[in-house]
RNA sequence: GUGGCUGUAGCUCAGCUGGUUAGAGCAUCGGUUUGUGGUGCCGAGGGCCGUGGGUUCGAGUCCCAUCAGCCACCCCA
């Protein structure tokens, strides 16, 4: 006999727990759907030559690769086999990848069906992808992503619908004392400029991106033990406060950030989100600090986090001038966001936002022999019919035991079915709740439980 | 990839400084005289004490290794 167990990092889902999951998934579903988006689906494997080199090197290194069927070891690398260079032997045996995120297949989708699909193109797309991660608290090696995307626009509308569908996907949800911080791609380059330290940009995001683990003094030292001076540390701390997205923020950037082009296109592009968001009243963090891995990104870039949740972010986004370009379809822009479905599922469980979950089968039918068993397949079609769930208990067992089950499965009503039903054409109804108990014609019983 | 903590029944754990046949609660199953569930009462099944080695007259308990899980770092949803 083997043991029974699951790959590390991955998770069965039982029945109460995909009621909540779907609870959350059709909850960002529909303000998608309210805000245009259609939905799309890709496979989970994708040709690893589409996944390698889009996340940098930390990302190949957890990206799954699936191994090539048949005799792979006949057309490996046996140079790389004889001198046991796994990274080098990998291509040679492995040509595909399980994807990590929907994002870069995304942009592969959209390259690949270019002449089918009408610019701007709105798509929602949720799904699993799989990261081989070491796991931990809010960290999985298979989670869903929930993600919407516009692209084949540079227009900043889309970013102001992506900020109005966090507000009102957070708020349904409960999650109403959300944090979304916004900074640009663009302005983190103007700081780079301003703090005299442009040659080394991804140093400075690096740094600047663990202010809230290593404070500013260790943000500062880091800094400075990399060669940047004094006066640029100076004015790099002015900047790093998170502050609340206004005018005002927006005033006080332009007037730290010394002149450049970058500096321009991001106060031009906030003050432009701004304005759109204006008169919603919704409320958002400019947070110079936040920098965000994935390189691939060049405007506006979000992040969103459950105060007090003790877990990371629970969504990210933001807009990628060229993502397609890599796969052959050149100046083509686009942004979106993406929601962690299972980080959601853990705040809203640790907050207790969930409803008690209610069983959605109507009634169980109990019966005393073979006849009455027969009698209540019959039955429970016609409540079938009428768009009632039900079951037929399927066994032969004592009535106490047919109740129990019922119990149990937190079915909220039985019926029940003797001798005497059978010959007055009725059933016993009995409300499991408060316990009361009639006798129902078909008609009656399908008028009560509708 | 680096570090820390923990492995005893399906689950949560107890098992004192090593000492007879390994314990509890919950869960499961059965019963409580058979046309009615929840609570109560009675009973049953279920453990190579993660695995391998060592110390010892004797190891669940001490030592080493190994595997697995959790947590933190890195990075991220």
């Amino acid at each position: 006999m083997q043991k029974a167990a699951l790959p590390k990092g991955t998770r069965d889902f039982s029945p109460e727990v995909m009621k909540r999951r779907k609870f959350i998934t059709t909850t960002i579903e529909s303000v998608y759907k309210k805000f245009g988006f259609d939905p799309i689906e890709t496979p989970a494997m994708e040709k690893l030559s589409t996944l390698t080199g889009k996340y940098g090197d930390e990302g190949d290194t957890l990206l799954f690769k699936v191994l090539d069927s048949g005799d792979f070891l006949a057309k490996a690398d046996q140079e790389a086999l004889n001198n046991k260079d796994s990274n080098k032997l990998i291509p040679s045996v492995a040509s595909k990848g399980l994807r990590y995120d929907l994002t870069v297949p995304f942009a592969r989708y959209v390259v690949q069906n270019q002449t089918h699909i009408t610019f701007p193109f709105r798509r929602y797309q949720m799904q699993p992808v799989w990261r081989a991660d070491r796991p931990q608290k809010g960290r999985y090696r298979e989670f869903w992503q929930c993600d919407a995307d516009v692209i084949g626009t540079k227009s900043l509308l889309c970013e102001a619908d992506f900020i109005k569908i966090y507000h009102e996907v957070f708020s349904t949800l409960g999650l109403g004392n959300y944090e979304l911080r916004l900074n640009h791609r663009k302005a983190l380059e103007a700081i780079a400029k301003t703090c005299g330290f442009e040659g080394s940009f991804t140093a400075l995001t690096v740094a600047i991106d663990k202010l809230d683990k290593i404070g500013w003094e260790g943000v500062s030292n880091e800094l400075l033990s990399k060669g940047m001076d004094h006066s640029g540390v100076e004015t790099l701390k002015q900047l790093l406060n998170k502050v609340d997205f206004d005018q005002q923020a927006l005033d006080l950037l332009s007037k730290i950030l010394t002149d450049s082009k970058e500096k321009d296109i991001a106060i031009e592009e906030l003050s432009t989100v701004l304005g759109f968001i204006r008169s919603t009243g919704i409320r958002l963090k400019l947070d110079l600090s936040l920098a965000r891995g994935l390189d691939y990104y060049t405007g506006c870039i979000f992040e969103a986090t459950i105060p007090g949740s003790g877990i990371g972010s629970v969504s990210g986004g933001g807009r990628y001038d060229d993502l397609t370009g890599i796969f052959g379809l050149k100046d083509v822009s686009g942004v979106g966001i993406s929601f962690g479905l299972d980080r959601i599922y853990d705040v809203m469980l640790a907050a207790d936002l969930f409803k008690e979950v209610e069983q959605e089968t109507k009634v169980l039918f109990c019966h005393f022999d073979e006849s009455a068993l027969l009698y209540g397949i019959n039955l429970a079609d016609k409540l079938r019919e009428a768009g009632i769930a039900s079951v037929v208990y399927s066994d032969r067992k004592k009535i106490n035991k047919q109740f129990d089950y019922a119990h149990k499965c937190n079915f909220p009503y039985v019926a029940v079915i003797g001798d005497d039903e059978m010959a007055n054409g009725v059933v016993q109804l009995k409300n499991m709740a408060t316990g009361k108990q009639e006798k129902l014609t078909v008609t009656d019983l399908i008028e009560r439980l509708k």
